[in-house]
DNA sequence: ATAACAATGTTGGCAACGCCTACATCGGGG
DNA sequence: CCCCGATGTAGGCGTTGCCAACATTGTTAT
């Protein structure tokens, strides 16, 4: 029996874990992967094993804030009605409380610092994101409830507008009761600007 | 007469200067304050005599990046015409239009980097910028292109969606004719949006 | 004039960091 | 049973931000 095993078992799981829980209250500057070796109580070159420099491990950190943010709003939406108002404000509510949640990791996930051309699955997730918005907008169509035009085109004003809230609250730190306030006006807006 | 004087005579704002250079081109991972130091002809610790720490540096960088968005802003504003379309357009151009040339320099100034409490000046300088379309929108209320309601809450989908599309610009790297048409869209968008 | 002074830049050094190469240890498949 | 890939360790290189002590300059008061 020892005291501690050569191997760790889940290096790779419990570095990320670490790495979120730094992100999360002592910001992105002060993640470094030898303190998250120290703090997984293994050698400093250990991470090098799953992750081959430090942007490695943000990128996949990002990942996986992408993975549980489609999979938070679709589960969401799974269970909102079928209306256009409704599942805006699911939308909007889902994408907000998990920017307020997870400031740091959102931050981490559209920081542009991601290498050049990045792995193929950083550029593909965004994309299953913003796939779930612009289903909402043509379904929306076919409601009635969107005017007419390109989706793709369409949905840059909803992107641009859920991106930007969430931003805002986070930095303005908004209260329970303003981020209900501005659920609210961003719905109201969102169903006038959209509206045939 | 020497090649190199002992005092570099405008140590200060030739950092800053050297600092924006590097942010734009090489990313703000890749700015190191010996390397600013070196570029500028000058030695490692000579920079801590006007920025004590790098954030101090960075501070700077972001008022400074405040100071020309606001000043370019009113100065367009100022040329405009009086109608909320054209004012509203004019914002959404000219807010565009600063976030593509500085990218890196507008992330800064809204990474909630910032020291906790920050220089009181760095928490003002948002509030300038802020001012300048909350200005626009009671304006808009006098025009009646605006519907009733407490400014400042009526500014937050402006905000966010202002906010939100330079971020959607810059990282999807839109092309002049989409920066046009999303402009234009926004328009479209915020008009409905706020009206009556 | 000149002495005191604050501002500015230099030198040297510290600890921490990311990353690299070589080696050690483990566990599972021939 | 043994070998081999996967995983972790040891040690080291070059860089970084920051600090303390010292040098140089321009100004200001006597």
């Amino acid at each position: 029996m020892k005291a501690r095993p050569y191997h760790h078992g889940d290096l790779r799981a419990t570095l990320l874990a670490l790495a979120e829980a730094t992100l999360r209250d002592r910001g992105p500057g002060e993640l470094s992967l030898r303190e998250l070796a120290r703090e997984a109580g293994v050698s400093p070159a250990a991470p090098s094993r799953h992750f081959r420099t430090k942007q490695a491990l943000l990128d996949a950190l990002a990942l996986e804030g992408f993975d549980r943010v489609t999979t938070a709003m679709t589960k969401l939406l799974a269970e909102t009605g079928d209306s256009f108002a409704e599942r805006i404000g699911a939308l909007t509510r889902a994408y907000l409380t998990f920017a307020i949640a997870n400031a740091a990791l959102l931050d981490l996930m559209f920081s542009r610092k991601h290498d050049p051309e990045a792995s193929a699955e950083l550029v593909a997730a965004p994309r299953r994101l913003l796939t779930l918005a612009t289903d909402i907008l043509a379904d929306g169509q076919r409601q009635g409830a969107v005017r007419a035009g390109e989706i793709e085109r369409l949905a840059v004003p909803l992107f641009a507008a859920l991106q930007g809230l969430t931003g805002l609250a986070v930095s303005a730190g908004f209260t329970a009761e303003q981020i209900d306030e501005s659920i609210a006006d961003m719905v109201v807006f969102v169903l006038r600007g959209y509206a045939p």
